[in-house]
RNA sequence: GCCGGGAUGGCGAAAUCGGUAGACGCAGCGGACUCAAAAUCCGCCGGUGGUGACACUGUGAGGGUUCGAGUCCCUCUCCCGGCACCA
């Protein structure tokens, strides 16, 4: 045995045995309980980055933390290789995508066995290969034939001088990220998974899941946005063009129907349209309205504006007509693209109303106060629920009674009736480019659109193309999109465009489990394995990828694929790595970020920063704390750390940092402690190795320190099994830290201690068996070392021992009101009488007490003595 | 704008059910070893006052509940994630 740590030594060896044992090859087995342990699958954008560490070191301390529990652990990884990153390498470096997207896996791959985890290697998929993508498009013509997908307009980004369409990552300003041009609004027929079907279930199942983490369920619920309301009606007849028919709404506060003043739609409503035809100024307007781009965030940024339509409605109760707006805060995609505005009632009517001269009408006020005409309108929206008052026969009606009255009123006249509202809109899949998977879809002229034959899947990308940057390679491509139509046998046209690239991740889950199966998607094996166990990945994905994918098990249920419903079953959302980042606004007002390795951080006398500057200048800059990334020149490369250090301190220091669902700030010198307290591991696993220890049993009566000893390594153990318990593995590697730091204390100074090195030995194996899913190459080196045995992963977790836990006597802190005053030593047995009797007659009682008689005395067993004078 | 989360020493953090705030580690300071440095080991380390024992104070801000609040409740500030075509 080396006496100095080596780690790239210690890492290879180890590789090496899991390797020759097939150690991590997961075979289905139906005596032992499964766990099924994954992390979310890498985009191979190049080379892993920390996040990518992080995430997937804490989804191998569950996976070997499991083997050693007696688990039969699947642990898989592959490559959600299909995506814009790709395409976007591809134009500027001139070579395909595929390419490029192959030779990082390759590279990708060989940094993670680097790192060790307990992966299947046998297992791996990639999403671009035919073989993966042909079960996507065979389970697409399904869900096409069950109607769960179906073609509808769409709106997307549209540069019209690159003509192509964006994504909302590359409009920014409201422009396109290459041409600089304004974006538009435009319309394009697209597939539409519909999972609003499911909308119900998707929602009331998240009560099934309690190991997910709260907020992401309250998050999806949020999403899902489940709302009882009523649909309310508005005749109208346009005479111009002898038309007739109803404007529908979609309100919860129909409460409020009779405060409402005006009718707002969305630029892209109809009805907009139709008046439009008439009115160039409004056609103006609308024209306006499709500048910008599609996302939300920034539409909801955007200055409030509408113009009116000279259309009227015609209020359902009142019968009063009601000007028709167009407004820009008006989403057309949620509920039916038009809402009645209560000014009085909600805020963004209110400013609206307010910024174009509409009335306010309040009909709701407070129950607690007299209503009065002198304080209505209010200054501002009144928004709560209240009692009714301007509404005829509905004053004095509070929400509820108010709501069922004038939903009962609606449909008695037809114009309306209670209904429930999603928030939750239908996938749109459909993308405008190459590297995707294709659409199997073919349009003939004559027979419409089908789905392509089972026969004919897959439809195969071609990887040879040339990326220009201008419009998909498909749809230039006649070898691609050429075909028969398979009713008539007629020339047709193949789809061009292909599927969202959260398709594929949406189901990759169940292919690890039958990731060879050629003539099915999932077979028998997913049936052992699904569903997924642990599943770990970024908060980020909280609420789409994870909606999608358990949407996505509801459609394979439903085809008869599995009995799943949920697919994860644990989840565990980890957290950012951010590092300190430094930056300086430039002369032309952009900032400007330096890599850490050219800055100089100066600090006192007491190690605390007191500014920073550039080395190369002189000159400060700004520290700040950032996400890693390359914009902002802060990232640490993995690799370089890992040649470094190897990869057990990477991983020890990626643990011990915060806890997993914590953002972690990188450290440097943080790095350095890891790798020290390896050393200190080794170096004591060198000095037991020598002796007999390992095979020594610890005997029933130790010396005091020895007992103490052991109690402390013993109560650390049974902390570190209570935080692995609950994920929180930064304590788990304190405990570690703290057991070490007992045993080198331990007085083992003649070799002949015989019962000193027992205790040594037994302690430093619970040791090395708690640091091993963390820390694995070093824990298996020295666990052979040491001979306990041949292969840690097959030894039995440790559990503290009751006898070595007991003590005989236990500090109390003592209170006097509240206070913390001093200690009492009692003995672990005494009763609370005899604990009062000694709190009292303590010297701080006296001291504290000063005289005063003791108003009750609160004793909490095992913790404090608090006196209340 | 809407939805969700966070804030504790110079820094990362800990505190299991409302019960000793700051475990563990980093940085810093002092010391040992060394010709010297690195490495290693020992000690100190929230703030204020005090030689000291000790006292007071302290978990983003303000208020409340309680014998007792980092933890529970209300109001606010700042930071982060998501917002449907980044993955």
């Amino acid at each position: 045995m080396q006496d100095k740590y080596l780690p790239a030594a210690v890492e290879a060896a180890a590789q090496q045995y899991w390797e020759s044992v097939s150690a991590f090859c997961a075979v289905e087995d139906s005596a032992r309980p499964k766990y099924y342990c994954l992390s979310m699958f890498p985009y191979p954008s190049g080379k892993l980055h920390m996040g990518h560490v992080r995430n997937y070191t804490i989804g191998d301390v569950l996976a070997r933390y499991h083997h050693m529990r007696g688990y039969n652990v699947l642990q898989p990884m592959g490559w959600d290789a299909f995506g814009m990153p790709a395409e976007n390498a591809a134009i500027q470096n001139r070579t395909a995508p595929a390419k490029w997207t192959y030779a990082n896996i390759d590279y990708m791959r060989g940094q993670l066995k680097r790192l060790g985890f307990a992966v299947d290697w046998s297992r791996e998929i990639a999403t671009c290969r035919p073989e993966y993508y042909r079960w996507e498009q065979w389970l697409f013509t399904r869900l096409y034939e069950k109607g769960l997908i179906y073609k509808k307009l769409g709106t997307v980004n549209w540069d019209p001088v690159d003509e192509t369409v964006l994504a909302n990552e590359q409009v920014i300003d409201g422009r396109g990220w290459r041409s600089g041009a304004p974006v538009e609004k435009r319309e394009i027929p697209m597939y539409y998974m519909r999972i609003t079907a499911y909308a119900d279930e998707l929602l009331a199942a998240l009560d099934d899941l309690p190991d997910w983490p709260e907020r992401v369920k309250l998050m999806q619920k949020n999403w899902i946005g489940r709302s009882e309301g009523v649909e309310v009606h508005f005749p109208y007849e346009l005479a111009s063009i002898g038309a007739a028919g109803v404007l529908k709404v979609f309100t919860t506060r129909a409460d409020t129907l009779m405060g409402a003043t005006y009718v707002a739609v969305a630029a892209e409503h109809p009805l907009a349209a139709q008046a439009a035809a008439r009115d160039p100024a409004l056609a103006a307007f609308i024209e306006e309205c499709r500048k910008g781009g599609v996302a939300e965030a920034d539409l909801a940024a955007v200055e409030k504006r509408g113009m009116d339509t000279g259309l009227r409605v015609v209020h359902p109760l009142s019968g009063e007509y009601l000007p028709v707006w167009v407004a820009n805060y008006v989403l057309m995609g949620y509920g039916e693209g038009a809402v009645m505005a209560v000014p009085a009632h909600d805020e963004r009517d209110f400013a609206f109303a307010a910024q174009y001269g509409l009335p306010v009408r309040t009909v709701v006020c407070s129950t607690r106060d007299a209503y009065t005409e002198a304080v209505a309108p209010w200054r501002d929206a009144y928004a709560e629920h209240g009692r009714l008052v301007n509404s005829a026969e509905y004053d004095g009606m509070d929400f509820q009674e108010a709501v069922d009255a004038i939903a009962a009123a609606l449909a008695a006249k037809g114009l309306g009736r209670k209904r429930v509202q999603f928030r939750l809109r239908d996938w749109g899949i459909s993308r405008q480019r190459y590297w995707g998977c294709p659409i199997p879809i073919i349009h003939c002229e004559r027979c419409g659109e089908m789905p392509v034959p089972d026969a004919q899947l897959p439809v195969v990308l071609p990887e040879d193309v040339e990326m220009t940057g201008r419009s998909s390679p498909l749809a230039k491509m006649p070898s691609f999109y050429a075909c028969a139509c398979p009713k008539c046998g007629q020339t047709a046209r193949r789809e061009t465009d292909t599927m969202d690239t959260f398709v594929e991740s949406s189901w990759y889950f169940l292919r690890y489990a039958a990731h060879d199966s050629r003539d099915a998607m999932v077979d028998a094996r997913a049936d052992y394995w699904a569903p997924v166990d642990q599943y770990i990945g970024g908060i980020e994905h909280a609420i789409l990828h994870l909606l999608y994918s358990r949407f996505f098990t509801r459609a394979l249920r439903d085809c008869g694929l599995t009995r799943l419903s949920e697919p994860f079953t644990r989840l565990l959302t980890q957290g950012m790595v951010v590092a300190n980042s430094y930056s300086r606004a430039d002369g032309d007002g952009r900032e400007r970020w330096f890599d850490p390795a050219d800055v100089d951080v100066a600090i006192d006398e007491r190690g605390r920063p007191i500014g920073a500057t550039l080395k190369a200048d002189g000159r400060p800059v700004t520290v700040s704390t950032e996400k890693m990334s390359k914009s902002k020149n802060n990232g640490v490369d993995p690799q370089a750390l890992i040649e470094q250090y190897g990869a057990d301190t990477a991983r020890l220091f990626i643990i011990f940092a915060a806890p997993p669902e914590q953002q972690l700030e990188w450290s440097d010198s943080g790095v350095e402690g890891a790798s020290r307290f390896l050393r200190r591991v080794w170096a004591f696993g060198h000095g037991l190795a020598g002796g007999a220890g390992a095979r020594q049993a610890v005997s029933a009566a130790l010396a005091t320190g020895l007992a103490s000893a052991r109690r402390e390594i013993h109560t650390h153990l049974r902390q570190a099994n209570h935080d692995f318990g609950k994920h929180q593995f930064n304590t788990v590697a304190s405990a570690a830290m703290k057991i070490l730091n007992t045993l080198e204390k331990l007085p083992r100074a003649a070799a002949a201690d015989s019962a000193a090195e027992a205790v040594a030995a037994e302690g430093f194996s619970i040791l090395l068996r708690l640091l091993s899913p963390i820390a694995p190459h070093i824990a298996h080196v020295l666990w052979r070392a040491c001979g306990y045995g041949d292969d840690i992963l097959a030894a039995p977790w440790p559990e503290p021992l009751a006898a070595a836990l007991t003590q005989d006597e236990i500090e109390l802190m003592l209170q006097i009101n509240g206070k913390l005053r001093g200690s009492l030593r009692v003995a672990a047995a005494a009763g609370k009488a005899d604990i009062e009797a000694a709190a009292l007659d303590s010297e701080a009682a006296r001291k504290f007490m000063d005289g005063h008689p003791a108003r009750k005395v609160v004793i909490v067993p095992g913790r404090l003595v608090n006196i209340v004078v």
